[in-house]
RNA sequence: GGGUCGUUAGCUCAGUUGGUUAGAGCGCCACGUUGACAUCGUGGAGGUCACAAGUUCGAGUCUUGUACGACCCA
């Protein structure tokens, strides 16, 4: 069922052939001139899947190599946006190179239930309804979000296939299925088991719109004009003197327990040990002295609110001091634990801002505040909703990751991991090596539900609240037999997503077929943005549960932009929907736009306004390839063609050869843009090999020179006449055609995998193979037939006639003649090219051994070559000797340089003697053609 | 404040260990509908490789500094 991979052939091109019931073969002469990509893409997708094209093998896994690509799991209720078109056209681009060049590709597809994301967006609805979660209570809250999923969740999925993405969807997961439940549960207790699973009591990011902590990757900096709030507070025991403080948010001093000043400060030296009065509540705190102020901010002195800032937290630990909490978890200011007394009733109630305005009058009116100054800082908000994250303390759940993170850094460091671009990995080394610990528990009820219970007889007898942490579900104390209730927090999303490489693959059973077959996987692919949210941890997770790194490669793709550099986001109203692009344009448009324009580690700039213009590109290209097959296939005919291995070296011409050495090239180039898919040796990168393929823009480059630049512009051209003419020729010629044009199909098909698929069904093989999705990539021929280079005189003379035809405006109906002034062996080379020559520069060329005298454009070519166009009563003498001067100057100017350089002494001593001697013989060659030069531009002056 | 990187054609970018006359796509200019293709063809213009100094026979490429910019982290 599946193709065999032939390893010694010549003719890659049966190889891959399978044989299906036949297929109808459409006669190629009615191809329609407007490719229909709508039908097209709906045609072959579906086609595909039916064959079961997408679906890998663990079985099949063992006879050949894996290759395995995870798609990121979109949220559950996410929409398509043009990244993720990005994103996914990258990884179908992998996969499906790898799928013909023999492995047995696996992607790996699904969805996350993103946590808080998912929750907001039905919190929303019942909003709207007039209800808070808390109305609804936890159990019918998340009942409504489950239907909520059921409903419009994984649309996105959908679209996906739109795109044409080959994902394996027989094998689709989701972060919260009960499979990948059980992974994170047993995830969850092997961490504890060890230790490295805790609570702690801490100052945390908290949200106080979405209720819940946050992990420090989930408060993200923006930058925000702000002020700098000098607050005077005077001394307790002498009125008369006082401590300025310097803050941003004055509203926290009501949690203020002391005032911290450095060590090595003289000014505020008489200062430690005393105490100073909170203005407003005249509450009385301690000056201390820690090394953690920095003397040079601000005033010196820095207040200190251990219950509501990280730093301060640290320092509060440190001196043992009390910590009031005076914001709740809704924002709201009032005295919540610790702060008797310290929340005037007139400031009691107050949202947190607007307490902040208070509080500034109070200071004012009470001559307490100093001064006000802008000041520029960073303030962190919820990745989710962009409020205000408010530092809190509270008990949270935490992974101990140092551990983890050193794994995470071996495998970088002995090659085992690679991320691409390569200036990525310093940034996942210093994110490592400063490791914080992961807050792992949110507030919501939307998500893994934490796996500890807690039995409230045991903990109030025995004095012991040690919780009861467990894969299944508890129901009894296992010490009294009593009630147990579980933990009310949810496990933060990442915490299922980081298993994501091998809770799909069957973990933790490790029996599992899929797990032994395709774990490790190959590429993982995505953007920057969640290099430190999910890929590190994934690195952790599956370095530390399964002893490997989950992939060896990173792609770390650019982002989608729009003119003005500014990312695609929803709020802007500056996205593409790319199923707009799709309806308009095609899947395989957007995609060769997206790719051709994907160098490594690039932004993608794509004009949301005027798409036509941003995917024109993709559109063209998909147009250009259409005409070529149309007009290729049309000549070529629908009668089998031999195979190009039994064809008699000596029976191709010299486009013939060129064009099939092109080809050669152009698998080359592809490869080696594209490859080495992994590790050559023991699952590690050596150095040399460590940054290299993934280029993508360069593979499409590649790709689209030979079937356009070099295919469709000159051997296509050359090859016209042969084709009308019966005969053995012209079999050679049909050959090659069809030869040719399947390689380029085969080599396009992973970044436009609709349009070569219908063209690839046109070819005249026998036997009719199946499909192009599962044909073999390319190889380059073992033994090349080498004809020189007789084709690449047959261009330059061609372009040499366009380019007088050019200048002196010739009809292009209109035919000229030329002299090319040759003997010897190049008369014999081009006299077989001359008829070449002449279709397609539309000329009557013919070979002279002396150049016929007269008014004439006269062209030297590179070989040495003199083109002779009389043009008879055309002429422009001025025109002909601008040229002639023009290309002197040039050449005089190059060849001084050149002469200065092999004059130097020191150049020919101690540059590498080959040097040397190619510098000599050019410096000659172009000696004797500006002394032909020189002689046209006399002949001209007569 | 710390870290990483960038600055090459009007725009977006290649340029792999220093060594041909620095490339591509798009855009621009001229001409053009010759029976595959105007979503196209042919020809052309356009760059002192940010700036300064250094190493070298030789620097877009290596070193240092300056300016501007981007991203990540605190």
């Amino acid at each position: 069922m599946f193709p065999t991979f032939a390893t010694s052939s010549n003719d890659w091109r049966f190889a891959g052939a399978f044989s299906f019931p036949a297929m109808t073969t459409p006669d190629p002469n009615s191809l329609p001139s407007n490719y229909d990509f709508a039908a097209t893409e709906a045609e072959w997708y579906s086609r595909w899947s039916e064959h079961g094209v997408f679906t890998a093998s663990a079985a099949r896994a063992a006879q050949r190599e894996p290759f395995v690509i995870v798609l990121p799991p979109p949220n559950v209720t996410a929409v398509l946006h043009v990244g993720h078109g990005l994103n996914s056209t990258v990884q179908d681009l992998l996969i499906r190179w790898r799928r013909m060049a023999g492995d047995e590709a696996l992607w790996v597809p699904g969805t996350d239930h993103a946590g808080i994301a998912t929750q907001n967006v039905v919190e929303k609805q019942i909003a709207v309804e007039g209800h808070t979660r808390f109305d609804l209570g936890r159990e019918p809250f998340v009942e409504r979000v489950e239907q909520f999923v059921a409903q419009t969740g994984g649309e996105i999925l959908h679209q996906l296939k739109s795109l044409g993405s080959s994902a394996d969807w027989t094998r689709t997961a989701y972060t919260f299925s009960p499979e990948l439940s059980v992974a994170v549960r047993e995830a969850f207790v092997r961490l504890w088991e060890r230790g490295l699973v805790y609570k702690g009591h801490r100052v945390i990011h908290w949200c106080p719109r979405c209720g819940t902590s946050l992990s420090d990757e989930e408060a993200e900096f923006t930058e925000t004009a702000g002020k700098l709030y000098h607050v005077r507070y005077l001394l307790a025991d002498d009125a008369a003197q006082s401590i300025t403080v310097a803050t941003t948010r004055p509203e926290t001093m009501l949690g203020d327990v002391a005032v911290a000043v450095h060590p090595d400060d003289a000014r505020y030296a008489p200062f430690v040990g005393r105490e100073v009065l909170l203005p407003i509540t005249g509450v009385r705190i301690p000056v201390i002295a820690d090394s953690y102020t920095d003397p040079t901010f601000g005033s010196g002195a820095v207040k200190i609110t251990p219950a509501h800032d990280a730093n301060d937290f640290d320092v509060g630990k440190r001196h043992a001091l009390s910590m009031p909490v005076i914001i709740d978890a809704d924002g709201i200011v009032r005295e919540v634990e610790l702060a008797a007394g310290r929340v005037p009733p007139s400031l009691a109630g107050l949202d947190r801002f607007v307490a902040r305005d208070r509080i500034v009058e109070l200071l004012t009116a009470e001559g307490a505040l100093v001064k006000v100054e802008p000041h520029q800082h960073n303030v962190r908000h919820c990745y989710r909703c962009d409020t205000v994250v408010e530092p809190r303390l509270s008990d949270q759940w935490f992974v101990h990751m140092q551990p983890l993170a050193e794994k995470a850094l071996a495998v970088l460091r002995s090659g085992q991991l690679r991320i691409l671009p390569e200036r990525w990995e310093a940034v996942y080394v210093n994110w490592l090596e400063g490791i914080r610990d992961w807050n792992i528990s949110r507030q919501i009820w939307w998500g893994h539900r934490i796996p500890v219970w807690y039995c409230d007889a045991c903990s109030s007898t025995a004095g012991t609240s040690t919780p009861i942490v467990s894969r299944d579900p508890v129901l009894f104390c296992p010490t009294c037999g009593g009630t147990v209730r579980q933990d009310d927090d949810v496990l933060d999303t990442w915490f299922s997503s980081w298993l994501w490489p091998f809770s799909t693959l069957g973990w933790p059973d490790r029996n599992s077929a899929d797990l032994k077959a395709f774990y490790p996987g190959d590429v993982l692919v995505t953007a920057p943005e969640i290099l430190f949210f999910w890929v590190s941890r994934m690195v952790m997770a599956g370095c530390w549960f399964l002893d490997e790194t989950p992939f060896h490669t990173v792609y770390l793709h650019g982002t989608v932009r729009d003119m003005q550099h500014r990312k695609m986001s929803k709020s802007l109203g500056n996205g593409i929907d790319p199923v707009d692009v799709v309806r308009l344009y095609g899947a395989d448009a957007l995609r060769w736009t997206m790719v051709a324009g994907l160098g490594l580690g690039v932004d993608v700039m794509l004009d949301p306004d005027d798409l036509e213009k941003s995917f024109a590109p993709g559109r063209n290209f998909c147009t250009k390839l259409w005409n070529i097959g149309r007009f290729l296939l049309s000549r070529v005919g629908t009668e089998p063609v031999d195979p190009i291995g039994v064809l008699a070296p000596e029976s191709l011409t010299a486009a013939d050869a060129w064009i099939l050495d092109r080809l050669d090239q152009a698998i080359a180039d592809c490869d080696a843009a594209l490859g080495p898919p992994r590790p050559s040796a023991h699952g590690a990168w050596t150095e040399a090999e460590k940054g290299r393929g993934l280029r993508l823009s360069e593979y499409a480059e590649a790709a689209r020179r030979f079937v356009w630049n070099e295919l469709a512009d000159w051997y296509l051209e050359s090859v016209k006449p042969r084709l009308a003419t019966e005969g053995a020729d012209r079999e050679v010629a049909r050959a090659v055609l069809a030869h040719a044009f399947d390689g380029a199909l085969r080599l396009l098909h992973p970044i436009v995998p609709f349009i070569t698929e219908a063209l690839w069904q046109q070819l005249p093989q026998t036997p009719h193979p199946a499909l192009l999705a599962t044909a073999a990539w390319p190889k380059q021929r073992i033994t090349r037939v080498l004809i020189g280079d007789a084709f690449e005189h047959t261009r330059e003379t061609v372009q040499a006639i366009r380019k007088v035809r050019a200048e002196y405006n010739v009809q292009p109906g209109g035919w000229v003649d030329a002299i090319l002034v040759a003997s010897g062996p190049l008369a014999t080379v081009l006299t077989a090219q001359l008829e070449t020559i002449g279709v397609i520069a539309r000329g009557r060329v013919v070979i002279a051994p002396i150049a016929p005298t007269g008014l004439a454009s006269r062209i030297v070519l590179s070989n040495g070559v003199e083109l002779v166009v009389p043009l008879a009563g055309m002429i422009d003498v001025a025109k002909e000797r601008q040229r002639l001067d023009g290309e002197i100057a040039q050449l005089d100017k190059q060849l001084s340089a050149l002469d200065g350089r092999l004059a130097n002494e020191k150049f020919t001593a101690k540059a590498p003697p080959e040097l040397v001697v190619a510098e000599r013989a050019k410096a000659e060659e172009w000696r004797s053609r500006l002394e032909q030069l020189r002689a046209k531009l006399t002949a001209l002056g007569e």
